[in-house]
DNA sequence: GTAAACCTGGCA
DNA sequence: TGCCAGGTTTAC
């Protein structure tokens, strides 16, 4: 389900109804998510004041009193959600972690993939945010030199260097596709035949379509809501992705799919090249 | 590099 | 029944 979009969704949707609250009970009905929850998340949690939401890559952050986190990944299908004191949930499956706060409301980790997982750490110290690159957001970082800097000696496609998460933070498959299409560069490019001025133009589409997602709380296809309940809207603002043999928005030529880096991809076979 | 693995649900 | 899905990791 989540990309950067979706899960910055979530964060500013639950951070207001989470920050300030202390943790009273900790239920974690499985722990067999993709990494097994560990023995000491319980205690950890437990008694905590939530200080701040917070979010990298496609990682949520709820900081803790005492200098750890609460990290959450929601994988494919996972869905982290907010139920007031005594609001009605009845016959809601794969609900594996119930967090429940001092107003009685809870935080209920939702995943029926089990492909989502959860730690208590120091952001600074696990592995799990080691590495990760910068922000596409983060004018800063993630700029052309950047990109134009990870040419050489690689045979990969620029979706797949998109898709890697050393490379650039919390991209996916929806707006990698949407990325190039407004770039107009092909998915199946080599990384290491793009000109510089096209490592500017993907930086500044990917921007683009990311502010734009971020503006729109997320991508709905099927699934995804945010912590009230609530589905995105940017699905109605997608160029490419899962329209195949749609016209395309700028030419009208058919949308053509394949698999690229593994994944089903989307482009306009006329305007990208 | 690519394929398969993890797991469940939805849809043709 | 079979294939596909917003992600990541592991093994050839």
């Amino acid at each position: 389900m989540p990309e950067l979009p979706e899960v910055e969704t979530i964060r500013r949707t639950i951070g207001p109804l989470v920050v300030g609250r202390t943790v009273v009970a900790v239920d974690v009905r499985r722990r067999d998510l993709r990494r097994k929850v560990a023995p000491s998340f319980e205690a950890s949690l437990l008694g905590r004041v939530i200080v701040s939401a917070d979010r990298r890559a496609k990682y949520l952050l709820l900081r803790l009193d005492d200098g750890l986190a609460w990290i959450v990944h929601l994988g494919m299908s996972g869905r982290l959600l907010r139920l007031a004191a005594g609001a009605a949930n009845d016959g809601a499956r794969h609900e594996h972690v119930v967090v429940t706060l001092d107003d009685g409301a809870s935080v209920v980790f939702r995943d029926p993939r089990r492909f989502g997982l959860m730690e208590i750490a120091d952001p600074l110290g696990t592995p799990l945010l080691a590495g990760i690159g910068p922000e596409p957001l983060d004018r800063a970082r993630f700029t052309g030199e950047y990109l134009a800097g990870l040419r050489s000696r690689t045979r990969r496609s620029i979706k797949d260097v998109l898709m890697d998460q050393h490379v650039v933070a919390g991209l996916g498959n929806i707006y990698v596709n949407e990325i190039l299409f407004l770039s107009r560069i092909r998915p199946t490019r080599r990384m290491a035949r793009l000109s510089r001025a096209e490592c500017e133009t993907i930086v500044l589409a990917t921007r683009e379509i990311i502010e734009e997602a971020i503006e729109h709380r997320g991508t709905s296809v099927s699934d995804f809501l945010d912590a009230i309940g609530r589905p995105g809207s940017y699905q109605w603002r997608r160029r490419v992705y899962d329209r195949e043999g749609e016209p395309c928005s700028a030419c009208g030529h058919p949308i053509r799919a394949r698999t690229i880096a593994q994944r089903s991809s989307f482009f306009c076979g006329r305007c990208q090249h």
